[in-house]
DNA sequence: AGAAAACATTTGATCGATCAAATAAAGTCG
DNA sequence: CGACTTTATTTGATCGATCAAATGTTTTCT
């Protein structure tokens, strides 16, 4: 008894029942004042925790949130994802919501998943990264009613109207578009963009950023502008690939705009006048190499997610709340400049600042 | 009823008791072969899923693991972290464990999470990553008797001998051995370290193996071995800087060993000749551009880590087992030999192969 | 003051599974 | 064949909290 006190235990040493001891916890404003700061004593004293298991039994509810976590394929876009990933926890943690991770090696796989996770009362909705058009993930998640947001618009036309599909997405037009004016203000005219073969949701709306800043400014001729647009797959070696065919066909070339900072980085590495390059995700590579980014707030992202799946109940997920509330966030994302401090190309310059001297181990993994 | 069906309503459409549904599920061999199959396809049929937290009340075992999701602070070597997550989500899964997240802002704030979640009894143990020497939060575990394993050695001296801490790591000594090795056997004789500052647990590790190798094979004088070598911070541009300091102190190099990718990503820029660079962690970054690395087997760690926290009881946490099983596992990395294959470092160059298009988003989110 | 309403606290039942002990069925052996 | 093990299954109690409803207490109003 020493070892686990129960609510039992606490209400013995406070001289009242049970259930006062579980309202001072759940529902405090209909306890009385001085009954409450003397349960309040008792758990301090007792040192007191709520056996979590016990209470979702009770309430059927987790508390919990399900978040699938994606093999790693390109470790660059992919920080993206972890530092989302951060914000989540921390941010459900100041709700009172844990994270619970799983995996998955196919749609039908971590449709199983979900299954489980919600029958078992694991956890109580989800959180989907990397949606496709017409995802059957979400389609049986709508299905089953089960609570879910998706980082990530849903892309096909049909799934956009859907009122039931709660999404938080970050404004990729908006992001490009900023970047865009930012180099013109800087002087640039002739500004590329290194993108990501149509059709491609995100790669799109991006695309169209640039390409509306630049029809706006009208410093080139819309005919002229497909010269300075080469799109490719992502990665860095693309990257590099796409910026050398862009000096070959596309003559001056004043800024250059890329879909992420793969591609960015890739561009950097046949760059040897330093013309200005952005990138997208604002990752640590970008930080490292001295790359204006575009930053996806993953904050903002994470704080919408959180927000629409606990609907207006503040710790509670409800499949079906009725509110009226909006059912979607666009994210604004914002531009992170640099101009390459950090980066010596020449290989005869001089370092930009000595290295420090950690206190602590640098990695100590 | 027929939304979540429970233990009794398999026992009533099986024509057994719940007990015996009971059985079946955790310990199929005491239960007759034909009643065993009988219930088996009740539970199919009615799609019965044990609701985890009655479970969990009962057992007083969660199966599940905490672990904390650092700050990322260097998207490069966190990376390591990232794919050491998903293994080990990956793993416990397939042990019928769970992975919970949590966030802490700093030694103190973790130990407040850890007695949150092991009183919530949310967890049964946790995984430590980015231990330090005489780390505040492995003693309190300890003290606290509750299961927990790190991935990293304690490198203070006296918590080395500390049988009840179970840890597992990489032999950082064999991955700079093997790696110089490798060039020794590539016909480089002069091969320069850049590494941490000492004192460093893993920086000095690795330090030993490149500098074990060099003195066996003796190409290069015990004296002027410490010119071949480099200490800095880890970063990108402290690589670079690193690198221009060996160029312009060490005379010829052969090639190049970094206790990182983000050093040897530095490396790199300062690199015109392509002197064969390593790095360390064989992370995507290394990937991308082509650098040999020392890759950690994070699969390997993980499956140790599980192997430790659940003791010989599959899938049971136990805080003191009493096996004489050994409490740590020393985990021999493996070189990853590349050449610069995706990077076309002379702008002028002809990429070395061409963009695929890909058929779906290349970075769907 | 007395009745009604508002507020505060307690009691019994319950969530869904497993444990511990009791019972029933099957197998062994002199 | 009946007493004795061994094996298979069932029953009652329990984990720790919350819900729903009952009881007790205070305040409000006529």
């Amino acid at each position: 008894m020493a070892e686990f006190p129960t609510v039992t235990d606490v209400a013995l040493a406070a001289g009242v029942s049970r259930q006062t001891v579980s309202n001072v916890m759940n529902s405090p404003e209909i306890v009385r004042l001085d009954t409450r700061t003397r349960v309040e004593a008792a758990i301090e004293s007792l040192g007191y925790r709520p056996h979590a298991s016990a209470r979702r039994l009770r309430t059927r509810r987790s508390s919990t949130i399900g978040i699938r976590l994606d093999p790693m394929i390109d470790g660059i876009s992919g920080s993206v994802l972890d530092s989302f990933l951060h914000a989540l926890t921390e941010q459900a943690d100041a709700k009172g919501l844990r994270v619970l991770l799983f995996t998955a090696t196919s749609p039908e796989d971590e449709i199983a998943q979900f299954r489980r996770l919600n029958d078992g009362a694991d956890v109580d909705g989800f959180v989907l990264t990397s949606t496709s058009a017409g995802d059957p993930r979400t389609k049986w998640l709508l299905k089953k009613k089960i609570a879910f947001v998706t980082f990530g618009r849903p892309w096909g036309s049909d799934d956009l109207n859907q009122p039931e599909h709660l999404w938080v997405d970050v404004d990729g037009w908006h992001g490009l578009h900023s970047a865009t004016r930012a180099q013109q203000e800087a002087g640039a005219k002739r500004i590329a963009f290194i993108g990501w073969p149509s059709p491609s949701g995100t790669g799109d709306d991006r695309r169209r950023g640039w390409h509306d800043a630049m029809l706006e400014r009208g410093d080139v001729p819309e005919a002229e502008l497909a010269r300075l647009e080469v799109v490719t797959a992502d990665g860095v070696s693309e990257g590099t690939a796409a910026m050398q065919r862009l000096r070959a066909a596309a003559g001056r070339i004043d800024a250059v705009l890329c879909a992420s900072d793969s591609l960015a980085l890739g561009a950097m590495i046949a760059n040897p006048e330093r013309i200005p390059v952005t990138g997208y995700d604002n990752t640590p590579i970008a930080a490292a190499i001295g790359l204006s980014s575009v930053d996806q707030s993953v904050d903002e992202v994470a704080a919408g997610v959180l927000e629409l799946l606990t609907g207006e109940f503040e710790g509670r997920i409800d499949a079906a709340p009725e509110s009226t509330a909006p059912r979607h966030r666009l994210v604004k994302p914002r531009l992170v400049e640099r101009r390459f401090a950090a980066i010596p190309m020449d290989p005869a310059g001089t370092p930009t600042r000595s290295p420090a001297v950690p206190a602590v181990d640098p990695v100590p993994n």
